[in-house]
DNA sequence: ATAGTCAATAACTTTCAATTATTCGTTGGG
DNA sequence: CCCAACGAATAATTGAAAGTTATTGACTAT
């Protein structure tokens, strides 16, 4: 089979009319020019070349296939390209998924960020429970998720990638605006919105009601932060809020208050040992962590 | 720059899953695929499979990168069929000019036979007279060119390829019939149809006269012998024909003569100096030589 | 346990493309 | 007419890429 280096020399001297020519404009010596046309003349069994007063005329043949020839490096030429822009990560596909506290706010504005400059990526962000992150990843349905939960599963990898903590949401000149950290137990005396039993927001806030001997009370009750953050928003009540919810969007209309106990809760990335992680994932889960950690990129996303 | 055989082997281990199935249908070793894979990784910059529990896993990248190398060795491929068909002389395009005395009946029945076994020729065939040959030749139009008369141009090269003979076509039952050989200055005295003075064959035929002190007479004045053949079979006459011009199509209704005194004539195949002479011409060239001296091939051809 | 499968590594070898140095043929002024 | 200039070809050698055999080490299934 015909290599494309050798085609690459054939078309050079063709287009140049001469070795030498063609020797310089490929960075390489007269005689490498020489001896490899004739090394494909032997190879295809007919002359390319007319030798004529010690210059060099192509035959018919020798353009027909050089003409050809054109499709083959521009196609390798696609491939080199597609391998640097994989490289970059500047191309392919990213599939996330995260749970809702934070891939409502903070992950969009991360999302658009990281393809600002990566304009051929295509992607998909979806928001979902922790089973919800386990099901995607090890489908294959996503190669990056977001947990603050981090999820048990054999298959998944976890990293903590960012520390944040429960904060107390209130709106606006609420009664407990007044105190400047908010006792989580207080909580059960006012509107308070808070997270299913079941759910992992409910299970941490619950262990603070139980080590205290207290039930936990609420008159709303949510599945997502983003719905608790939403209904403070509009003065229904207040909620317990992770930190990660309230990055990426400021909120004027709340109020923050730290929570006594101070809980905290961490961040994850999770990605699959199923499947090999895309290159993109690792970057954008690279991402990701230098904005949350580097205080410098915190001020862009209006972390506080 | 990533070279085609490392896309092969890239994209073999994906499709066979191991070095090893790889190896063996590539037909090269396990090692050989194994280093491969690892210098292509050290190239490219990230992994393309994840070693996992002594097995390889593809990355989405390098299955992306896979996928485009397949245009990439469908072109290579392309490339190597174009070659395999130039050498056969399979493929490619040939221009033909002829005189029409062999252009008109043989020449068509010759290049029928020659692309039989080359279907994917495509060919131009013309008539025309000395003057055009040498214009088509030199300018490029034509690879090949066939000439009674020899056409002077230093850009050319000729090459007689066969001989034959001036013959008297008479319609049956003629008055000439009745000689073995006709005399050119008796038809002076019949309906003679022959070549203006300025062609080279009416210029052929007057040397005959002149050196007799005789002036050619003649009622119909044509161009070509196919014209000339033409109205011989219509009965409208004598004419003098070269013997080319009597191959590739049987005449009944026409009875030959040889002629008094003998006038040879060659066919020439003409080729330019200034392009390189393509495959397909040289062994068109070399198709019609043979049909025309090899009597076996001459029968074929219906060539008395 | 053990045989079998597969990838990785080490140490050479082969092959191909490239090098430098030189020769040979053609051509265009002095 | 000769000579310098240019271009192609050749020879001898080097270097890098790709391939070899032999072997090891990790894991799996019986």
């Amino acid at each position: 089979m015909v290599r494309v280096r050798q085609l690459e020399v054939l078309c050079s001297v063709i287009e140049l009319g001469t070795t030498a020519g063609a020797a310089e404009a490929l960075g390489v010596s007269q005689p490498a020019v020489s001896n490899m046309i004739r090394h494909i003349e032997d190879l295809v069994g007919f002359p390319l070349f007319k030798r004529e007063k010690g210059r060099l005329t192509p035959t018919p043949e020798a353009r027909h296939i050089a003409q050809e020839a054109q499709h083959l490096f521009a196609q390798q030429k696609r491939v080199g390209r597609i391998i640097t822009q994989l490289r970059g990560g500047t191309v392919g596909r990213l599939n996330v998924i995260a749970s809702p506290s934070i891939g409502n706010a903070l992950l969009p504005r991360l999302v658009s960020e990281f393809t600002r400059t990566r304009p051929r990526i295509t992607l998909s962000v979806e928001l979902g429970s922790v089973d919800e992150v386990i099901n995607h990843l090890v489908s294959g349905r996503a190669e990056l998720g977001f947990s603050i939960t981090p999820p048990r599963h054999a298959a998944l990898s976890v990293r903590p990638i960012s520390t944040g903590e429960m904060l107390c949401a209130i709106p606006n000149g609420h009664e407990l605006c007044s105190s400047e950290r908010v006792k989580i137990l207080d909580l059960n005396h006012v509107r308070h919105i808070s997270y299913a039993t079941g759910t992992p927001l409910g299970q941490m806030i619950d262990s603070v009601y139980s080590k205290n001997g207290i039930e936990r009370r609420y008159y709303c009750e949510v599945r997502h932060t983003s719905t608790a953050l939403e209904l403070v928003s509009a003065g229904a009540g207040a909620a317990l809020i992770d930190s990660f919810a309230m990055m990426g969007k400021p909120r004027p209309e709340i109020t923050l208050r730290p929570t006594d106990p101070h809980i905290e809760v961490a961040l994850h990335t999770v990605t699959s040992n199923l499947f090999p992680t895309s290159n993109i994932a690792l970057q954008f889960q690279d991402f990701v962590r230098k904005a949350l950690n580097d205080p410098e990129q915190r001020a862009l996303y209006g972390i506080t």
